[in-house]
DNA sequence: AATTCGTGGCG
DNA sequence: TCGCCAAGAAT
């Protein structure tokens, strides 16, 4: 027979796929804390966690926010900071303030209850459809298709797909809807992502423990991993950036909590910015403190230098300790500031790179 | 439609 | 050391 690359084998074959997967499943399925939950709650956690995210780093993390927000109503109830807390460390802080959001649209307008409808799981901030089609699947057994990382390199392989990852979504989508298993859409969804996260993985995937191995167009042309076919990513930019240590005369440290949208939005932080042309780190950090906080200090020692990766740049953070001199610090560029001692600083969600010169300081400070 | 959002692990 | 990429969504 004549298989035409990318597009799905015929309906017979697609049965023997859908046997296959959930008969692998059965055997070697993966034992998440997750899995044989049916709250809608506790799954919509582990759902958006689990965004971009691996399960490895998604595990320290969940059984602590269910222990501290065991229900929505309890998450609804909780402040903002308490939330990025729990969410400290784990990145794509939107993620958090959506889950915080979406907590109260679903008491105010469903009186607590996590709505059962796609349209209305989909409305959610923070829930887009694979999201939405992943609850709904596992929490209710609906057959809604998922279109995952995972699912994405599984299928375009299945069909050695010719296009070009994002141009590719909407093929994606319709192959991963009529390859669904409508009879055990919660198993089917959760074998796939299985199957891409311990078989069909990007680098070196074990073909010859895939069940879908004889029906697999790109494992017959020998090399899987060319697909999916994706463009080049551009090369990330570098950012020198001055930071600042402010302390004042009783010992107490001034930082600034982030405007809440864009990059760590609504997180702790200590003062600082960008180094422009011709200027010394201790000019930028004097500059940038006064045009943050609208004070004075005096530019002191160096503490410690973090290189530190985001998504789409990078960045190495020159820290100083500084003097506090004169004028009423303002949050010019942030929503809040605070003066703090260093016990105080344990209490309030700070991004990675920040935890590392909060470490300094102990150290130097014992 | 293309960008912008964190962090960790891996080859 | 560096690029890739992970249970994607919002704008």
């Amino acid at each position: 027979m004549k298989v035409e690359s990318g597009t799905l084998p015929d309906s017979k074959i697609c049965k023997v796929l859908r046997t296959s997967l959930l008969d692998w499943y059965g055997k070697f399925g993966r034992t998440l804390p997750w899995r044989n939950l049916r709250d809608p709650y506790a799954i919509w956690i582990s759902e958006i966690m689990l965004q971009q995210t691996q399960v490895k780093t998604v595990l320290g993390y969940y059984d602590r926010w269910l222990q501290k927000f065991p229900t929505l109503k309890s998450l609804a109830a909780a402040d903002i900071q308490q939330v990025l807390k729990l969410w400290e460390g784990l990145g794509y802080y939107s993620r958090a303030r959506n889950i915080h959001k979406a907590a109260g649209k679903i008491v105010a307008e469903y009186n607590g209850k996590f709505p059962q409808e796609f349209d209305r799981i989909l409305a959610l901030p923070g829930i887009g459809r694979t999201t939405a089609g992943g609850i709904i699947s596992s929490a209710f057994n609906q057959p809604f298709p998922i279109l995952d990382g995972n699912v994405k390199r599984i299928l375009a392989r299945l069909v050695t797909l010719p296009v070009l990852l994002p141009k590719a979504n909407k093929q994606l989508w319709q192959l991963s809807e009529s390859l669904l298993d409508r009879q055990h859409p919660r198993d089917f969804n959760q074998a796939l992502m299985d199957l891409g996260a311990t078989i069909c993985t990007p680098k070196s995937p074990k073909c010859d423990r895939c069940p879908w191995m004889n029906h697999c167009l790109a494992y017959q042309t020998g090399t899987p991993t060319s697909w999916p076919m994706r463009t080049s990513s551009p090369p990330r930019p570098h950012k020198i950036i001055g930071v600042g240590i402010i302390w004042s005369d009783r010992q107490q440290i001034l930082i600034d909590r982030r405007l809440d949208d864009g990059l760590l939005g609504g997180l702790w932080e200590f003062p600082g910015g960008k180094v422009e042309e011709g200027e010394t780190l201790p000019e930028c950090i004097h500059r940038e403190i006064k045009e943050e906080l609208d004070i004075e200090v005096e530019v002191g020692s160096h503490l410690i230098t973090i290189d530190h990766a985001y998504s789409h740049f990078r960045v190495t953070l020159n820290v100083y300790h500084c003097h506090y001199i004169s004028g009423e610090p303002k949050p010019l560029e942030s929503q809040e500031i605070r003066w703090v001692s260093l016990d105080e600083l344990d209490e309030l969600p700070f991004p990675k790179a920040n935890l590392k010169i909060i470490e300094a300081l102990r150290q130097e400070n014992s």
